[in-house]
DNA sequence: ATGGTTGTTTAACAA
């Protein structure tokens, strides 16, 4: 079973880069964040012609949204509010095979990381707190994934310059270590990391600022897959489809994610 | 130290 996540910043804009992924990777599931669309508008029937008619979609108008569409039928479908607001960041559901997901897209930030100075620093932050009690609290026993845009890359070696990128929000000290301590709560495995050892540079965004992304190549690994322990001997392959960045006409500044499970 | 781009919605905001 391959799983996929990936931040399309626009839905509707990128349904052909979509397809596109669909038609290359063919993953089973997919959980999209940044659709930035209302449920009415979501292009549910283009997802349903390409196979996806399981789909549990929560839109707003402008900013954020998340959805999950699926080959296989999915069941208990449901959604979580976050520091108290109704925007739109994560929907989870269960696979055919008792599996659950969860597709949340962690707030940005902003750009000063002062959470005295900044109140999406500090909304982040509180965000972040939030998920390592909530998931702590969560202890039963059925599998899960969790993925999507987290907004934080927690190592060294998720950053193009650990040391330039200390102060700059997603990268912060204080950041990485609430990402941890939510990724320690629910005993949280890094499937992707799995795969490619702490030493090695791994992104999964680039930002639209740079002349040359590629060229550049000072990226951030923000989208994320973690798995249960129980998953783990499962695990399989994980990919990042970097080439994603450079796709015509306009690609998301976030490429897909997947992991293969057997 | 600064400015650089994109998407939604149409001047400002979020990323």
């Amino acid at each position: 079973m391959r799983i996929a996540t990936w931040n399309i910043n626009s839905v509707r804009l990128r349904m052909g880069l979509v397809e596109r992924f669909i038609d290359e990777a063919e993953p089973d599931i997919i959980c999209l964040q940044e659709t930035k669309t209302v449920n009415e508008t979501f292009p549910a029937e283009a997802f349903a012609a390409k196979g996806y008619k399981h789909q549990h979609i929560l839109g707003m108008k402008s900013y954020n949204g998340v959805a999950i569409v699926s080959r296989q039928p999915l069941t208990e479908m449901g959604s979580q509010n976050w520091q108290g607001r109704e925007d739109c960041r994560h929907v989870f559901a269960t696979t055919s095979n008792g599996t659950e997901i969860h597709c949340m897209y962690v707030p940005a930030g902003g750009d000063i990381p002062d959470p005295k100075a900044n109140p999406k620093f500090a909304h982040k932050l509180g965000f972040l707190d939030e998920c390592a009690a909530w998931w702590k609290a969560k202890q039963d026993k059925k599998p899960k994934i969790i993925l999507g845009d987290f907004n934080v890359a927690p190592l060294e070696n998720d950053v193009w310059s650990h040391k330039q990128m200390l102060d700059v929000v997603s990268h912060t000290p204080v950041e990485v270590e609430k990402l941890m301590a939510w990724q320690k709560a629910h005993q949280w495995y890094d499937a992707v990391r799995h795969f490619t050892p702490p030493e090695e540079k791994l992104y999964s965004w680039w930002s639209y600022r740079a002349a040359d992304w590629e060229l550049s190549n000072r990226g951030r690994r923000l989208d994320h897959i973690w798995i249960t322990p129980d998953l783990a001997p499962s695990l399989k392959k994980a990919t990042i489809l970097r080439e994603a960045r450079g796709w015509a006409p306009k690609p998301s500044d976030h490429v897909p994610v997947y992991i293969d499970l057997k």
